[in-house]
DNA sequence: CATGAATGAGGCTTCATTCAT
DNA sequence: TATGAATGAAGCCTCATTCAT
């Protein structure tokens, strides 16, 4: 965890810092960040870095626990009691989601990459297989659902939940990816960066979560 | 791409070879995976690999191309003109695919990485490819299966594309996880490697499949 | 030599920094010794040291000064004038060293990697010199002792005195190691820190001084 | 240990580096010493040390293990059955030792080093503590010369011991320091480096050891 | 054709010291 | 006077690649 020091830095100044080291670490693997292209891109001495945190690896946990805060703010806005139905629940998560790779899309594609593209043995300890808790979630969920009627009984658990879960990483995946593009593309032909394309991808997230349902029903 | 040095090895010889960088590739991100450790390993001059390959990318270049062959020659057995209903024939896809993966786990697991988890600057401009391609696959097919009425007509078809795409993912991946993990343990325990679980698993690609087939009919 | 402002400080925090900078520098080689780990364990400004001490070297030297002083204060009780005879004088010098390493470890600890183990080149011009004093010391003193017929004609000075520095070396030595482990130990154990082992001390000093006179006699 | 490379290198060159190595370890801790001063010395490049030895213990290692064994190539020729007397053969052991400073100057520092000075916690474990093992060699020697007549039975076998091993000590530290300076005076006055001096050390090493058999006789 | 020594850029990290506040 | 952020040199080590033999 950072340092003092860090946290004492002008805020502007902790910002850039946060925003170019998120960069690096959501473009790279935790192996091919380099610690040297942040110091240049920053144009901070090297060893201020190490008065920050203790080393790499701190850096990166630091990272993701910033970023990991800046999605739930997000997302907890989202309150499953108030919906009666966890389909529509179930939407709502990717539509903030959506909002947050939007206004957080370091963040967000740097989570991205931790749920599913990292593979460093120095950090492989600390990624906590949101899998393994999603898919207890959902196994409760879909039992309940089961019940309701709203998930036919013929169908395996385990096999709805293994199909939800991909749907999940999915609906994930076509965010980063589609969307990524698209912000990209924007900022370099400096249009606005978030066109009427939001509502195409809530569009599509609500045909996808539609299809899940027809399935399973 | 190799040279005829490489060719001409004894095949024994070549075999070992690839067979190790595979394994080096396939427990490494690009970046990281090591030629130094593959000489190592294989106890030959540090050379040699610059005599049979022009350079690290050139070799991953070659483990790729070769990678794909093999899983080619698996896939390739399923003859999509036999088939009158396109579920079937992709069902039968995910189960050769799973007879791949366990005769040629390394193969599978570097394809698996490349399809997923690689992110080096370096072979950015090779990869991904495939996702495109399939798009257009699956593209052409939805509409043809809306014609036939097996989908829906009032779906949208890049929808429905995109669906597929995410089950796709989603079944390799499921092969990756859960089956290297059987594997390994078989591994450990001395027990043959492959037991009944392989029955297990064309069941849940059957089921998927199912659901798949109901979500968009 | 401080500063002012290291001299004005409130005398315990003065002491808690003497004390922490002695373990770091009595644990360590100059080079090795880290001004970083000093200020990290008092939890004082990386700037105060500098406020207090021009650089690392001032700081060393100071440290050592203030220890030849207190090494001085348990010392200097021993006076030459009282003792008729020297080999008495010299054994009570060793004596009064024991009580100093029991009641300044640090101290003494430091003095001792000064005088035997220190090898920085930072530092080089100022050790070492305590052998060339002590030489011309004990030259005066054994040519004394040859007139008075305590040290026999016979013996070239020059060797006599290397002798007798010998096992002054070799003394201060068993202090340091037999009465460091001690220490340890009983530190461990949670016994009362100086137990009956200085009377063996004391014993073991007294016989070495014996030899010593009858080698010379 | 180092690899076949090192092993394999040109003589003169390998050489070159193991006396260039040794200066460097003899003239500075561990800690202190410098891997980049060696290359910079040697104009190699800085990978090569790393293809020569796994890291920088490795290369320590080597060198301890080298010059113990040119130390005993020296010091075997001194064959104990042929004495009946233990004082001549001590004697003549520190003799052959003042030979073997003489001929492998920087070997003799960096053993000395290593017995006296060193203090890095990363070589810790690998000092094998000589001491100890010199210590039973003495108990059971002293033992033996009380029986003989040659060592008065008064006087107490560890203390004893302790004395004969000051005395050790004081021997080899007076070759190091005496020597070493006079070598480096005749080096710099191009001079022959070995003048009448070697007969002048060992004047002082036999009246040393007079002194010692008077001392327990 | 195989070998393996040489290379030097680049990686992470520690450190003593400076200096603006 | 105290603070603590900034600095950059130097340390060890890994790596892909080259090239003389």
């Amino acid at each position: 965890m950072p340092t003092e020091t860090f946290l004492n830095l002008a805020d502007e100044k902790r910002q850039t810092f946060i925003e170019t080291a998120l960069k690096e670490f959501a473009d790279n693997n935790y192996d091919s960040a380099s610690i040297n292209k942040i110091i240049k891109e920053l144009n901070i001495a090297r060893g201020s870095v190490y008065q920050y945190f203790t080393d790499k690896l701190d850096l990166w946990l630091y990272l993701k626990e910033y970023s990991e805060i800046q999605k739930l703010r997000h997302i907890q806005s989202v309150d499953r009691s108030k919906y009666t139905d966890f389909w529509t629940y179930y939407e709502d998560l990717f539509i903030k989601g959506i909002n947050f790779d939007i206004e957080k899309p370091l963040c967000s594609r740097f989570l991205y990459r931790i749920g599913y593209k990292e593979s460093s043995k120095d950090v492989a300890e600390y990624i906590d297989n949101w899998k393994v808790t999603a898919k207890e979630i959902f196994t409760v969920w879909v039992d309940n659902e089961k019940n309701n009627g709203s998930i036919k009984k013929t169908v395996d658990t385990e096999i709805a939940v293994q199909f939800i879960l991909s749907m999940s990483s999915s609906i994930g995946e076509l965010v980063q990816t589609k969307y990524s593009n698209a912000i990209e593309n924007n900022l370099a032909s400096e249009k606005p960066l978030f066109t009427e394309s939001i509502e195409e991808y809530k569009r599509t997230v609500k045909e996808l979560v539609q299809l899940l349902k027809n399935a399973l029903k």
